[in-house]
DNA sequence: GTTTTTGCAAAGTATTTGCAAATGG
DNA sequence: CCATTTGCAAATACTTTGCAAAAAC
């Protein structure tokens, strides 16, 4: 069987990943530990991260605009991504999850979970009219 | 600057669009619509869709689980993802646009559109214990 | 010692792009 | 004709994977 085994690397990438709230790409990730582990390779990364949100650890965010993105937030909310400088926010927002009850009434399967993503132009791409 | 011209193999990806509800991917339109023009290519088909997409005349769907899938119907709808046969469905539920409102209230940006998808196992799937 | 994880490189999947020829207006 | 679109192939972007060595227990 798959028995799970410490592994500094998955640590500090956890660390890492707790420690930003920039919803870092696996890239970014790994451009960011190779300062603490010079030799740690792209692979490991993306392999931690995978595992990590299997366990359910960190959450993986599909965003449609580029790489998946990771969170180690995994409380229940929302992000916004800018169009212009690709960023991935935060939402500070009321609950929502209703929405899945609301998706349940008409519904024949089993929803075990739902995303919701907010696109446009963020605040400060559209004060600096970069956008 | 960049006019449009028709051509017969977009027409032909948007009516195939048209004609189906599975919400297929680019390969499936285009193991489809060779069969109506034998020579069209592949990229013909991923340049038509992304165009199909920008003019609005049809729906990108980002689904987190494969490849993009293209949607004809650019009503406001969510959908559905089974995680066992990776279908797309399209959930039959009340409008939920007011979250958009909601997400607003404390956001300064701009939120020009959203998207919403549900996950877990299809009613098929569900009842053939195929999950 | 045995199992899991790593680093590395190669492979895989999805998508985009350069270019000459074909098509549309 | 001139601009846009096509088919083709090559390139790109992102991610996964096979394998021998290293680390964990």
């Amino acid at each position: 069987m798959s028995n799970l085994k410490y592994s500094r690397q998955r640590e500090a990438i956890k660390k890492q990943l707790m420690q930003r709230n920039d919803h870092p790409t696996a890239d970014m990730v790994y451009t960011d530990i190779r300062k603490e582990y010079p030799n740690i390779s792209l692979g490991t990364v993306y392999r931690n991260l995978a595992l990590l949100s299997e366990l359910g650890e960190i959450k993986r965010l599909v965003t449609g605009d580029g790489p998946d993105r990771f969170d180690a937030d995994t409380s229940p909310h929302n992000h916004f991504i800018c169009r212009k400088c690709h960023a991935v926010l935060d939402m500070d927002m009321e609950d929502i999850s209703e929405i899945k009850e609301r998706a349940e009434q008409n519904f024949h399967g089993v929803i075990e979970s739902y995303s919701v993503n907010f696109y446009g132009i963020c605040e400060h791409c559209h004060q600096t009219k970069l956008s």
